[in-house]
Order: C-alpha cells, then structure tokens, then sequence
DNA sequence: AAGAGGATGAACT
DNA sequence: GTTCATCCTCTTG
C-alpha cells in the first residue's frame, strides 16, 4: 500500500496531483506516527510554470532537489516561518512537484495537536500547507528524504480510497498572483465535500 | 556586502 | 480586510 516509485515517476505532474486525493500521508518521526488524507494538492511545473522556483529550468541550490527523479521530499523555508512540503515527481531532471495543502488528520491526532500546541481538533491543525507540515513534524531537514523504501521518514500510502472525478474540484492556485499568465491556470485540487480543505471556497468546474 | 521579497498563518480592526 | 512575524535565497553591485 506505500506508494512506489513508478507511482512518482509520471511525467504528468496535474495527474499526479489529481491521484494524490484520497492517498494518506504518513510520517515517522523519532518514533512517532502521524497520518492523514490529502485534501488538497498543487501542480507546479517547472519549465513553463512562473510560479514555479524551477520556472524556466532555472538551477539554484535551492531547486536543485526538484530536478531529482520523482519519489524524494522537496521542503523549503517559506516567509521565514513555514516548512512546506512538497513531492518530487517525474523523471530526472524534470523539474515537477506536488505542493500537499491540506490533509484531514487520521493516525495520532494527539501527537499533531502537541506539535501545533493546540488543545482541541479544529481545521487549523492540518489546513494548510504550513501547519501540515508542523502537525506532521516535517522541516527543512526533511529536503530530499525519500518517500520509498525500506524506513522512510515521509511516505504516501494508498489505503484504497478512491476519490470520484466528479468529486474533485479545481481552482487557481493560493498566493501566486504575480505569476502571470500562470496565476490563472486551475493546478489547485481539492476534494469538494472536505472540511479540510484550506482557503477560501472554490468553485465547481 | 547588502537588500528585496516570498507557494503562510495568526492576530488584529 | 490589514498587518506583521522572521529568515533564507537570490540578485545586484
């Protein structure tokens, strides 16, 4: 039921993203096991995307990891404060990853309640892609460990939930207006009836 | 060497 | 709706 590299390796980066609803992120970090159902996802794309930091097959220190071949963490440092996390897919040096916005939280609640010092479940515990990442306890260190594999830290696993199209919404995606032309396109998934989800309402297609 | 600006979230008015 | 915390990365000189 872990999610392999085949899986990863798809050169269609908003399928992915699709297929990635209903799947189950799961963390094991110093022992401790947290889970939860993606709700919400993010195609970037790296050539062609402006919102992408690999826009134009830029290579910097910090995208380098997105060129790795699919199945590896990509987490970077967002406004000085927020571990994002996102999924390397694609073949090397294909620079596509799925940003994970949401999750609604399955396995270990309490483990994700301490990490965020709250008292009582609320969506502010895994809606979002910051407070995901700090209920799951991923951070920077966490750049490039793998998601397959005998003991990974980070791991997606498909626990037969399948997510009707029909179900699935799309939208633009959240804080990328000055991308240009690519701040319009619909690379936002979400699972329409969650609660989970982060942000503000979406629209049908 | 310096400065601008983020794929956010929380706490305000 | 607005403000701002906070620091790393990248660009420019």
């Amino acid at each position: 039921m872990k999610l392999d590299s085949d899986f990863y390796l798809n050169a269609d980066v908003l399928e992915v993203s699709k297929q990635l609803l209903g799947k189950f992120l799961v963390t094991s970090i110093e022992g401790v096991v947290t889970s939860g159902m993606i709700v919400e996802t993010e195609a970037y794309r790296g050539p062609d995307d402006r919102a992408c930091h690999a826009f134009n097959n830029r290579r910097t220190p910090r995208t380098e990891m997105m060129y790795a071949p699919g199945g590896v963490a990509y987490v970077y440092l967002c406004y000085g404060i927020h571990h994002l996390f996102n999924v390397v897919t694609g073949p090397v040096d294909m620079a596509h990853v799925v940003l994970i916005r949401a999750v609604e939280p399955v396995d270990n609640i309490p483990a994700m309640l301490s990490r965020r010092k709250m008292e009582k479940i609320a969506t502010r515990l895994t809606a979002g892609p910051g407070v995901l990442s700090q209920a799951f306890g991923i951070t920077t260190e966490l750049n490039g460990s793998p998601l397959t594999g005998s003991n990974p830290a980070i791991w997606i696993e498909d626990r037969s939930i399948h997510i009707p199209k029909d179900q699935i919404q799309s939208s633009p995606r959240i804080g990328v207006e000055s991308a240009g032309e690519s701040a319009l396109w619909d690379w936002r998934f979400t699972v329409g009836h969650s609660k989970w989800v982060s942000g503000p309402k979406v629209r049908n297609n």
